[in-house]
DNA sequence: CAGGATCCCAGAGGATACTG
DNA sequence: CAGTATCCTCTGGGATCCTG
């Protein structure tokens, strides 16, 4: 946004917002994508191309799959690889700072079970199980 | 979304995605709103007004202020109280389940430090330390 | 195979003005 | 004081078709 003209003192508060330099709200965008978790999700034991991950998300365009991955290394959160050959193949992998986001996604996790218990008794089914992180 | 016509076997997958059953989705979901980690920060040691939490967060207009309430109230993490008095008064406040999202925030506030510090070297200076955990 | 190029739409967020 | 009512904009995600 602009220099909104705000007389100063308690801008403090969202100073953090407004230059977006919360660590929370890094941690919460990089996240925030409809598909991201699920390709988080495909990407949690090793790398996959990209056809694999458009079949594996089977209402997911390439064109909106282009966009997500592209954002999630714009972020240094997975690697992209191309290699020179014919047909052409592509492979994505989680960074290792990537791979440090799985427990965090974990405990998130914990947390929205509580929510899902307490709230509507429903319980989720997600992929993020304990599994996941060795 | 509606029935896609998926054949069914990966639709598992997404499954928990379709049908917003997944709890960490759910966890990104109600912080998701360009305001609601500010408002709950500004509700972590009580109950604040209407108007407090407005000059609290300086640019945000009494319209999507209500909003992003009444979104936080429908989720369940923040309760509203109204007494009839003239003036009226308003006091929001953290429910159990809202209290209890302090730490998973303070856990994707350590991430996202470690994030910045290996990404651009910028530390982050977020309103999310440890302090405001008893 | 792994995308790129276009066009499109719903919905979150905001500006402004008004009210019980 | 604590909102409500309108109107408007911008962008994330999607549909569709095309290509090195």
């Amino acid at each position: 946004m602009k220099n909104d003209t705000i007389p100063g003192n308690q801008q403090e508060e969202n100073a953090a917002l407004e230059k977006n330099s919360c660590p929370v709200q890094a941690t919460i965008g990089v996240l925030s994508g409809k598909w991201k978790l699920l390709l988080l999700f495909q990407l949690r034991n090793g790398e996959k191309r990209f056809g694999e991950l458009g079949r594996a998300l089977p209402s997911i365009t390439p064109a909106v799959l282009t966009g997500q991955l592209r954002e999630l290394e714009e972020d240094g959160i997975i690697q992209r690889k191309a290699y020179a050959e014919i047909p052409p193949r592509v492979e994505y992998t989680l960074t290792e700072i990537g791979r440090s986001l799985l427990p965090v996604i974990i405990n998130m996790e914990k947390w929205g079970l509580e929510y899902f218990k307490q709230m509507k008794g429903a319980a989720g089914d997600c992929l993020w199980d304990d599994q996941i992180i060795g």
